[in-house]
RNA sequence: GGCGCGGUAGCCAAGUGGUAAGGCAGAGGUCUGCAAAACCUCCAUCACCGGUUCAACUCCGGUCCGCGCCUCCA
């Protein structure tokens, strides 16, 4: 079967392909940056990061955007008390986005666009609003009529056909019409930043930014947008209720929205302080592969409940595909090809990917490979794997690798280098030669802990970093 | 109350109308100078109650439980 999504939307899982060409017009509601991102913000980067490797391992090119919100309430309040500006504060913090998650080995998308560089575009965003009647002021702030937009709840399946949603919403504290409105633009506070615009003295709400910012890079109507799954209401409503009363078009085609991660069975959030940022569990010794396999080995539609106990299991899972990776590569195989095991490779290539086409399944993906593992693994044994079957065993590996992105260790800083452990360990492989076994165990300790592993196998010594 | 997701072995988790993938942990073996690595064996009847069916974990109805959204939030 081809490749499918499941898109929120019509609540079903769809086949895909871009609306033009081969390229994927997809957009990725980005951070806030008032602080550092946790590891639930980084479950929903980590799918769209799988989303994006997947699709380009079908084939199609990414023009994939993602937005830096970096005027905002919190960011306003934050950079008070820190007695900075927001350009300051806010820098560090996309600073800091960047490099967690080139860390996580998340693809950077092809545009990262800070909303204060798209404030003039917003502006012109809104006058057509205005224009079209969807509008109205209050004390200098602009705001979108919902009962302007008959449509209004279709991508959250939100029935607002009856009286006014919402009971615990204080219309008067908001100076809105209908409790389902939205400020546009916010009139200007003092002390506050603010632009000084044909709309007035003020700055932008949070949801024209998104679909001002997609639509400028990538058109008026997307492939795919996607999100956390609490942005599914009212953020990105919102956003479907600006572009389409803009355009006239639908704004996208394929909602696709990440579950969210919980610990200890609660939800994380930055506002209940009970989460862990990707630099916490650097600093408790973690790997940032152990961290991208666990949030990558659940499915992105499922709730992922974090525990220390699923990061060792992870750890433990990625040193058994590296430890069958370095088999391939150090073995000693048989001359000749088993076109048996050929085609056993060709089977669990096909039930990968058939995986990740479904929706990227990538509990099924992770199965299919660890099935292939354990079969080769078998045939090793056995002697019935030859050395022509050592180049279809890591191209699978490969394909697995360019979705999961797990078996090279992230290097660490300092210690030895290829060169010097080779020589150690040629050391003592001559002292196990003369059996003395002393120094050789000696010699194995001592590249133990500087964290390099030998091993004796039927296939040779080999060596690996830990 | 409305909308949505889920309840499969100690933990994570896939899946399908025909008698339950995979990973981790655990037990016992094989191999081995030792240590690893690897392999083999063992370890569930799928929340509960009805119904449909030759056959249901998988379909239908109901019950219970957990979580999320409905307000800023990945």
């Amino acid at each position: 079967m081809a490749l499918r999504f499941y898109n929120t939307l019509t609540q079903k899982v769809e086949p895909f392909a871009p609306l033009h060409d081969n390229v994927v017009k997809m957009y990725t509601c980005g951070p806030t940056v008032y602080n550092y991102v946790h590891i639930g913000n980084l479950r929903t980067f980590t799918f769209q990061d799988i989303l994006r490797r997947w699709l380009q391992a079908r084939g199609y090119r990414m023009d994939h955007v993602m937005n830096i919100t970096d005027i905002e309430d919190k960011i306003i309040r934050h950079s008070l008390a820190a007695k900075q500006t927001i350009y300051e504060y806010t820098k560090q913090y996309t600073q800091a986005f960047i490099e967690d998650t080139a860390t996580l080995r998340l693809q950077p998308p092809e545009r990262l666009v800070k909303a204060t560089d798209c404030i003039d575009d917003m502006v012109s965003a809104i006058q057509k609003l205005e224009e079209r009647g969807y509008t109205y002021n209050s004390d200098g702030s602009v705001y979108y009529r919902i009962a302007k937009f008959p449509e209004y709840g279709k991508l959250s399946h939100h029935d607002f056909s009856g009286s006014l949603a919402g009971a615990r919403v204080d219309v008067d504290e908001y100076d809105k019409a209908d409790a389902r409105d939205f400020v546009l633009w916010k009139a200007k506070k003092e002390g506050e930043p603010s632009w000084d615009t044909p709309i007035g003295d003020g700055r932008p709400g949070w949801h024209i930014e998104c679909s001002v910012m997609a639509m400028k890079y990538l058109g008026e109507t997307l492939d795919i947008h996607t999100g956390g799954i609490d942005l599914a209401f009212p953020h990105h409503e919102n956003e479907i209720a600006q572009s389409e009363a803009i355009t006239g078009k639908p704004f996208a085609r394929f909602w696709m929205h990440a579950e969210h991660l919980s610990i200890d069975a609660q939800k994380m959030s930055k506002s209940m302080g009970n989460f862990f940022t990707l630099r916490d569990l650097l600093g408790q010794g973690y790997a940032p592969e152990t961290i991208r396999y666990l949030l990558a080995s659940v499915p992105y539609r499922k709730k992922l409940n974090f525990t220390f106990e699923g990061l060792s299991a992870a750890a433990t899972s990625i040193d058994r595909l590296r430890n069958y990776q370095l088999r391939l590569k150090t073995g000693h195989f048989a001359d000749g090809v088993n076109a048996a095991i050929e085609e056993r490779t060709k089977t669990a290539v096909n039930v990968f990917d058939e995986a990740m086409d479904d929706d990227l399944n990538t509990a099924e993906a992770l199965a299919a490979a660890f099935e292939f593992v354990r079969d080769t693994n078998t045939a090793m044994d056995k002697g019935e794997f030859k050395a022509g079957n050592v180049a279809s065993a890591l191209a699978f590996l490969k394909r697995f690798d360019s979705v999961f992105d797990v078996l090279e260790p992230t290097p660490p800083k300092g210690g030895l280098s290829d060169q010097e452990i080779d020589a150690l360990v040629g050391e003592r492989n001559a002292a196990k030669k003369a059996r003395d076994f002393a120094r050789a165990d000696k010699l194995r300790q001592d590249l133990a802990a500087q964290g390099v592993i030998i091993e004796d196998t039927k296939e040779g010594v080999r060596w690996k970093r830990q």
